[in-house]
DNA sequence: TGGCAGGATTGGAACGTTCCAATTACCCTG
DNA sequence: CAGGGTAATTGGAACGTTCCAATCCTGCCA
């Protein structure tokens, strides 16, 4: 029983193969009963449109391929799904490959990438990307956009994380918290510099001094480090993002402090588990599922006008406020 | 400037185009010299293999497609990294596709690995999926396996969750429980009937009665109704998985009871949050990332011998004692 | 009745690999 | 030096689509 091919579903409707071929794509060209005759005739006899083929003529794959740096950060999870829905939608498939924060894994994925071929890329660079591979994606000449974290120039979609930082930093400073400390934001990427800097000038702005508290975005670094804070110091804390916050409060109860009580924490992110955790978070929603639609949109209009200048989509963030800030106690001092 | 292709590269080397083929993909009937000047004028070209043509005249795609049921859920995304990993190691890349739990998007996307086409198809079934799909995939003569939601026959990878809530279950008979309830396991699938399974069937050894609150995945769903369980409630939750457990200790520390003092909770799968919690979560370690791996050696096998019988891979969970059980208290009784 | 416009259909040449059979080059043996 | 065997290379036909140009209708008008 060999495999069904477009030649054998035009002979059993009794059409020439380019017939059958314009017929399966329902080219409006041909007649309407002629395309039914041969769709039925292809359903008769079960037939598998061969996508490698047609690829390989046209060079159109209708595939977007998406680098992942962290698949098992929820976060990004949520990304990917935003990404790929919108990218389904709009009829493309999407060649999803996680590299686990590897610059190495990353190259190797967008090699192969290169070769399938796809007829886009949509990055999340792993940290420590040289700035130099946009450069090299540029000449290869693949239709290309970067996600959250970003560089200076090139299609982009991700959320304001300035305004963000600055949001969280300015409730705080609502509640008449004076000493407020950033913690995390150890690496140096865009998403870093654009939380610090949103934080900082907050502070600048009240006249405060700002104060950083280094720290990995994992949770049990992070609870470490807010564990061992001292009595007489920052009474709140502004988190990268919702893991370190949530590092923080753990850290926080260990040492017998009640977070929102106690200190105040916010996150970043607004992750699924943030209105879930104890106490709940207050945080900053990018709705990292919008983020994904934005990058989709973005890369679509690239791959639609690779000669338009590139879009960037910069999404408002929102301050969710919940009880880790203790925004809710505070209005009895 | 056009793409180049083999017949430039062997142009360029002074070689006949089936030479460069051969030399390309480092084949031992050619002189070494021969293949070494070959790979140098290709390097110097710029030359850029083309899988699709590749997959047309072989038929080969050295692609596994992976159809995941919620990848937004911790547990399945450190799985699906588990399997990448494993089958990039053996030379082979992952197509990704999320069907967020819908059985309509997984039957779309089935169908697209299909014309794709893949190797090899890796399944999580979708809640809700018929079993009839098995069959069709057979009929596809497409290789495949489930993982972790399985059914009755085909190659498969997954815990083995009737051990997992025994052990969790025979923990807290041992702590001294005797009122022990099973909370979440609405869904009708084999892991379900696995989970509820185990702990029943530990209940009646030690003669006591078994008590089924169903409840979703949902951590809201289960902080509900363990905040709304009165006093003479079970003094032990044998919980459906973490997400279950999660929501089962913030409900009950609504109700101002403390997990691991008033009530034992236990969870299933173990994921990332699960030590990180508050209080830290006594649950059944199934590592996500070990079953993928797993998941990755049956489809393997399958893909190699089409007509062995397929391999079944059922993983012993581990128990891992925290807080949440209150091990450490219950000492004091 | 011939010509013509336009829609509907067709034939055949790509696309860039892999596969197979055929050829050449080279060395060894009798 | 013919014959034969092996290693290295080559030529050309697939693979199943899409694309393009060419052809075939059919009805309409002069």
């Amino acid at each position: 029983m060999q495999r069904v091919r477009i030649k054998d579903v035009a002979r059993e409707a009794g059409v020439a193969l380019s017939t059958a071929a314009l017929a399966l794509r329902d080219d409006s060209r041909l007649r309407p009963e002629t395309r039914r005759a041969v769709r039925e005739a292809a359903e008769r006899l079960g037939y598998v449109y061969d996508r490698s083929a047609a690829l390989m003529r046209s060079g159109k794959s209708h595939t977007v391929g998406l680098l992942v740096c962290e698949l098992t950060n929820p976060f990004y999870a949520e990304l990917t799904a935003g990404v790929e829905e919108a990218l389904d939608e709009a009829g493309y498939a999407t060649m999803l490959a996680n590299t686990s924060e590897s610059v190495l894994r990353q190259r190797r994925m967008l090699e192969r990438f290169r070769e399938q071929p796809v007829d886009g890329v949509l990055l999340m660079p792993a940290t420590g990307t040289p700035p130099a591979l946009i450069g090299e994606l540029q000449a290869w000449r693949v239709p290309h956009a970067t996600v959250v974290r970003g560089f200076r120039a090139g299609a982009h979609a991700g959320p304001d994380n300035r305004a963000g930082t600055r949001l969280a930093t300015e409730h705080l400073l609502g509640l008449g918290h004076r000493r407020i400390a950033f913690l995390g934001g150890a690496a140096r990427n865009s998403v870093s510099t654009g939380r610090w800097d949103g934080y900082a000038r907050s502070m600048a702005r009240a006249g405060l001094a700002a104060e950083h508290l280094p720290c990995s975005t994992d949770i049990g670094a992070a609870a470490a480090i807010a564990q061992a804070l001292p009595p007489e110091s920052p009474t709140a804390l502004v988190c990268f993002n919702d893991s370190v916050a949530f590092g923080a409060t753990l850290g926080l109860l260990r040492a017998g402090r009640m977070p929102g009580r106690d200190v105040a924490v916010t996150g970043f992110d607004d992750v699924r588990e943030a209105a879930h955790w104890y106490p709940p978070l207050t945080t900053i929603r990018v709705a990292p599922r919008v983020i994904g639609q934005a990058a989709a949109r973005v890369l679509l209009h690239r791959m639609e006008q690779p000669e338009a200048p590139p879009l960037r989509e910069i999404l408002p963030p929102a301050l969710v406020v919940r009880e880790s800030c203790g925004a809710g106690l505070r209005r009895a001092d």
